[in-house]
DNA sequence: AAGGCTAATATGTCTATACATAATACAAGT
DNA sequence: ACTTGTATTATGTATAGACATATTAGCCTT
């Protein structure tokens, strides 16, 4: 015993028993080795674990400070939709609503940065569970991070292909609710101005913005993340 | 140069490049420390960065394999309700509008690995933005966990209390789309039906379950996430 | 053929030491 | 006073070597 977990919790003990209070410096990783009867770098390994799980801050030369408001943070395994579904019990299958070049429209060239009704990849999939609409796919790619031989997202879909052959270095996702237009409702087959959870996405790759994606998932779907 | 994010941005392309195919087992840390002229606890150190990233799964003895399915992972920051408000240049506010001890529902019991109609403290908060609601908060409070003169949830939020003084282990949120419930409708202004993005969140600590969530938040929010 | 023991092996972690890097404090020069 | 350089210091990372631990392959027994 004496291993880093063992450090960790300890340190952590003591953030949480104010013994360090927030904003606090807490002790240098040589001093707490020597505290503790363990190596430097099991300090370093047990604070870095803390750092990077929003308890404390670390800065060179400034120390380690407990953190003011102790964040925390969950993981949300973004999923290929195709075995979200099969993880479900049930059959997966997409249909491809529309493929074409097209200038895409503002908020999307912005978020992406790229200059103004910029000619993207349009594409619009219907992602079915057991035949019944699951989510519909709405995605503008840039032409320029694809192959010449551009694959045919008929036979697999963007989604997937993307996840396995674009290397994507950031991005973000935003969760919203809102209403169902009157094309998500007819596509989806549920009323107009139902709930929906809309999910949307931004992904940037190393050549580049690669695509914008917006997912309006049928209803009673839940998006599930813990930590 | 050759620190261990060159290892792991070589051992990344390698298997985008398909060198080292899905599923495929990679050479050992050994061989890999040899290769690039390291210490194996430089290699160490990348493998163990790309396993949390879900890019390699690795078990002892058995050795380092790619992903079949490179699941990406966002990260969010679940935020204390009043910097949240703070952080977007608005005026915080909370009003408690119940505060009680009554048998909980079954659904919340259950989720929280409480007998049936176990009594837990009830409440009702509304937080505001500039005098104007922004989410409506549904708790159940396991009483169980509160020090003897229990904080007045009146005066510190039930959130913010819960952040600072329970360490948490362990917990889920989820996140759904529901249609705004007559009373809802009421406590946020809007009208009935509306679609409100919904948090769920059950979170477990040393000493036993703690809280039961639910957030409503006010039309138009959005929950971000960066990965 | 089935089950159980054992040895081999890849990852996990720790130690001690060293150098790198960033941020700060302080002194020197303008 | 203001800027600039320099020393100091805490964290970040690297190294070699060692032991721990989980898991598997293969052998051995029944």
């Amino acid at each position: 015993m004496q291993g880093w977990e063992d450090i960790r919790a300890e340190v952590l003990r003591r953030i949480r028993a104010r013994i360090w209070p927030p904003g606090g410096l807490i002790p240098g990783e040589e001093a707490l080795a020597q505290e503790f009867g363990v190596a430097r770098a099991t300090v370093n390994r047990a604070l870095r674990d803390l750092a990077e799980a929003g308890v404390i801050t670390r800065r060179k030369r400034a120390g380690t400070r407990v953190a003011e408001l102790p964040v925390r943070r969950a993981r949300l395994d973004i999923p290929v939709i195709r075995l979200d579904v099969l993880a479900r019990g049930q059959a997966y299958s997409f249909d491809l609503l529309a493929d074409r070049v097209q200038p895409a429209p503002v908020p999307v060239t912005a978020r992406l940065g790229l200059p103004e009704a910029s000619p993207l990849r349009y594409l619009e999939t219907l992602h079915m569970a057991d035949g019944r609409p699951y989510v519909l796919e709405t995605r503008w790619l840039n032409p320029a991070i694809l192959p010449d031989p551009a694959p045919d997202f008929a036979r697999v879909s963007a989604n997937e292909w993307l996840v396995t052959h674009v290397s994507l270095v950031s991005g973000d996702i935003a969760f919203t609710a809102e209403p169902a237009s009157a094309r998500e409702a007819e596509v989806l087959g549920i009323p107009e101005a139902t709930a929906l959870l809309v999910a949307e996405r931004t992904t940037q790759g190393t050549g580049g913005p690669v695509t914008w994606v917006r997912l309006a998932h049928a209803p009673g779907h839940r998006v599930q993340m813990t930590f």
